[in-house]
DNA sequence: CCGAATCCCAAGCGATACTG
DNA sequence: CAGTATCGCTTGGGATTCGG
């Protein structure tokens, strides 16, 4: 998936009433702080939800609990439970979730790219800031 | 060890101890509910403040002002300011913001593109819920 | 027309404790 | 190990109002 896109000949079109072009349902989906994060560390192999809870720091089990679910229900991620003892659950992207990973990918690439001109944007923004607005804020 | 061994195949695949891949530092930007449709809407081309909020049904004043102003400061977009009777202001993505859009139209490619698939699902595993567990779905 | 400031509620999320 | 339930804090964000 080549998200190489240069070319944004954008027509400064009309209103284009459908604006949201599914983003929205696709951010009330994967919107959250940690759906994109267990999609990327399932885009890795198949894992157990020890496995998960470790692999993504700061994670709360009835978070992962809660978002693993969330993303059984919406068909992007496969769950098999053995009952053994002890218990062993294992979760994998389903096709459907696997079409995703090149996107999810191509985003993190394009943060990690472009976080130190983000970083360099805000330093000079927070300077601009104290000269145009409430003076001597510095 | 008294329970049993847990020793499982865990070579999987990497350790990829950074799983985060700077994900998390894009999402805590842009995982919000309405700066990627700010994004898509510059995306077609320059607009004042009052053609943003009505291309964008449902964001309120108040988000819309908060929302680009972080693209301002993230160096995503631009801001001109007029100073004539009425104020006009304009909004245009940066150069930097204008080089992820591309990301973004893959996104919402991919959500229309899999919103049937994703209903399906959630009908498949709302049937699944009500035999295990007996309980209502949402 | 543009936007900042205040008030306030609801959702998200984390901590903890408990069950199988 | 995997998952559920409860509680309480923190935050996003909607409605409204005031200023330039």
């Amino acid at each position: 998936m080549s998200v190489a896109n240069t070319e944004v000949s954008a027509q400064v079109t009309g209103p284009c009433g459908d604006d949201d072009c599914g983003l929205r349902e696709l951010l009330d989906r994967l919107g959250d702080r940690w759906t994109m994060l267990v999609l990327v560390e399932l885009a890795h192999g198949t894992r157990r939800f020890r496995e998960l809870e470790r692999a993504i720091p700061g994670i709360s089990q009835r978070m992962l609990t809660v978002t693993t679910r969330r993303l059984c229900r919406d068909g992007l991620v496969e769950r098999t439970a053995y009952a053994t003892i002890p218990p062993q659950v294992e979760y994998r992207l389903s096709p459907l979730g696997r079409s995703m990973t090149g996107i999810l990918t191509a985003l993190a690439d394009w943060s990690r790219d472009n976080k130190a001109a983000i970083g360099a944007a805000r330093a000079r923004w927070d300077a601009t800031e104290g000269l145009s607005r409430s003076g001597g804020a510095s």
